[in-house]
DNA sequence: CTGTTAGCGCTTTCAC
DNA sequence: GTGAAAGCGCTAACAG
């Protein structure tokens, strides 16, 4: 027994007037008779009439949804992300289509294309592997506006919301540094991604500024998956001069780090400290609390989603780049800093 | 300057056929002369023509998306959850719509009226206000299909998914009598949610069969914000007869409780020992480590998923209730037994 | 195998 | 103030 919905052709039915009257009523103009009105209004909520999306979207192209796709959202720098984005864009009267691409580009380009027609704008972060931009050329050629957050790319014109990656690592490494550390390690992101790129040339700068020669021994290539972090550390700890600090491009990676080390003894932070990106709700909780760099998510969250709504509600044409940089903070923890007690 | 999406009625004006054609040469209708097909899916590619999702939905009524309503997703269990859920969704061709109730009712009914002719079914956990279920009521009436999982109610015929709360509550009690604690205490949900009624039903129980007996000033009302349970286990230290056992409706508060108890310097276990409920992420990197309920997050998505869709794709009528009841390890770690060393 | 046509629910000219 | 009718993109009878 499928159910039937209500639809205005039921009201105007029973009404006995035109549905053009019902719609004007409905939808507020002016030129309908307070009587009539008022009895369409009345009918509507006595029927439980509700107004069919699908067809206002199909007929106005705007679905009044906008895509969010992220890596993954398991750690919660990108679950805090889509947190904050639902409830902005609930406040502006948008839903949330949410996607994640499991680092896969395929899954990514997938994405892009079931996320045309059924939203008005896109907001990402891109995946390790992305190279290829064309699927974000496709959505700029159908009028879809996009805003890339966090993980951007150069390739294409639209804003950015982003911290200062480079400002960022050199904060933390100098600050290992200040602490009297060394031989500082680099638990670096694929350097596909701007914000590998940017964080490995704030631990250089630091290094060199400090005049720490740069041990290429010390750069670990990290593809993320933190399964392979043990692995790491125990082959930097191997070294013939193992290091005495180390500054990963992530949370996760960090968190991994100080559990491997806590496992073969270490004593951190004296023997080996260590930094940490993002301040993941672990970092506060785990001993010794992690030092990490906190970016401001809701902030990022809110801007990203800001600024795509007004690409959403502006003519392509007059599309602008605009590239927010937002500030972040060294929380320092116990990981770098021994507790005075 | 508008972009023109192409179209059906492009690809046949160009190819001088019938829109008929074309559709049927794109949607692989056997009568289709194999070069005709070819032409069309030449074309198409090279426009790189995309159906229009919205006419489809419009035409069909069926969107190939589900909503899921949480409470919130900060928390890992509920992050998990979606993260699991959009995947499964993705791998039957289904995307997800996402609301945050914010534990708000009226947001609630707010998101299920959103949801409306924009989803094909929906996967939602109440808030702790909920207490009338017209909202799903509705919903059912225009033939969606909801799921209820983790916090579900009695009042809707929908198929649940679920754990067995008073059972994993009995053994989380139960093992903390067993290593030989005697006054427990339970910060307990709000009593209109289920899942907070089984654990403190499976709480008193406990107790009772051990012929422990019960004292009302050990069972603390907590309405699940994180920000009160330092005042509440602060009163729990302050009774003439404190307790030396805590069992805890959810893994924050029992992470919160575990760091007011470090701050005011109790030993945990040996003073205090502390049980959650859910295993968060944070679980395991605390320290002590927090004995704690394991649910089984990744089966709880799945399986509400697969329900769901096969409500969808079920006449409303022959709609059956399902309640799948899941099963939970109780996962002991130091904060209920010291570590051997 | 292919073309013609109705229609999904609604808004929006254009008439009256 | 109100009604008639076109049309958004596509599918699915129906007719050849």
């Amino acid at each position: 027994m499928k159910s039937h919905q209500v639809t205005i052709i039921d009201l105007a039915a029973e009404l006995n007037i035109s549905i053009s009257t019902v719609s004007r009523a409905l939808s507020g103009h002016p030129n309908v008779k307070a009587e009539t009105r008022r009895a369409v209004l009345e009918l509507a909520e006595k029927l439980d009439y509700q107004r069919n999306q699908m067809s206002i979207s199909f007929m106005t192209s705007k679905t009044k949804t906008i895509g969010i796709i992220v890596p993954e959202f398991t750690s919660s720098f990108f679950s805090q992300l889509v947190t904050e984005a639902q409830n902005e864009a609930s406040r502006n009267g948008y839903m949330v289509l949410i996607c994640q691409s499991n680092e896969n580009y395929n899954i990514e380009v997938a994405n892009t294309q079931l996320m045309r027609n059924r939203v008005d704008g896109v907001m990402m972060s891109i995946t390790k592997e992305t190279k290829n931009f064309d699927h974000l050329h496709t959505l700029h050629k159908r009028g879809i506006p996009i805003v890339l957050f966090n993980r951007v790319c150069d390739e294409i014109m639209a804003p950015k919301v982003i911290i200062d990656d480079y400002d960022a690592a050199f904060k933390a490494v100098e600050h290992l540094i200040t602490t009297g550390k060394k031989r500082i390690a680099h638990l670096a992101g694929p350097p596909s991604l701007n914000v590998s790129k940017k964080r490995l040339n704030g631990y250089i700068d630091a290094l060199k500024k400090n005049n720490i020669p740069i041990d290429e021994s010390l750069i670990i290539s990290y593809d993320l998956n933190v399964d392979t972090v043990k692995t790491h550390i125990k082959q930097l700890l191997a070294l013939e001069n193992p290091p005495d600090g180390i500054f990963a491009i992530n949370d996760p990676a960090a968190i991994e780090s100080i559990q491997t080390l806590k496992q073969v003894g270490k004593k951190i932070p004296d023997e080996i400290a260590v930094v940490g990106f993002s301040d993941d709700i672990v970092s506060k909780y785990i001993e010794p609390g992690l030092t990490t760099v906190a970016q401001p998510v809701a902030e990022m969250a809110v801007t990203s989603v800001q600024l795509l709504l007004e690409l959403v509600n502006t003519d392509p044409a007059d599309w602008k780049r605009v590239i927010k940089v937002l500030n972040t903070e060294l929380i320092i923890r116990e990981s770098t800093m021994s507790k005075k007690s």
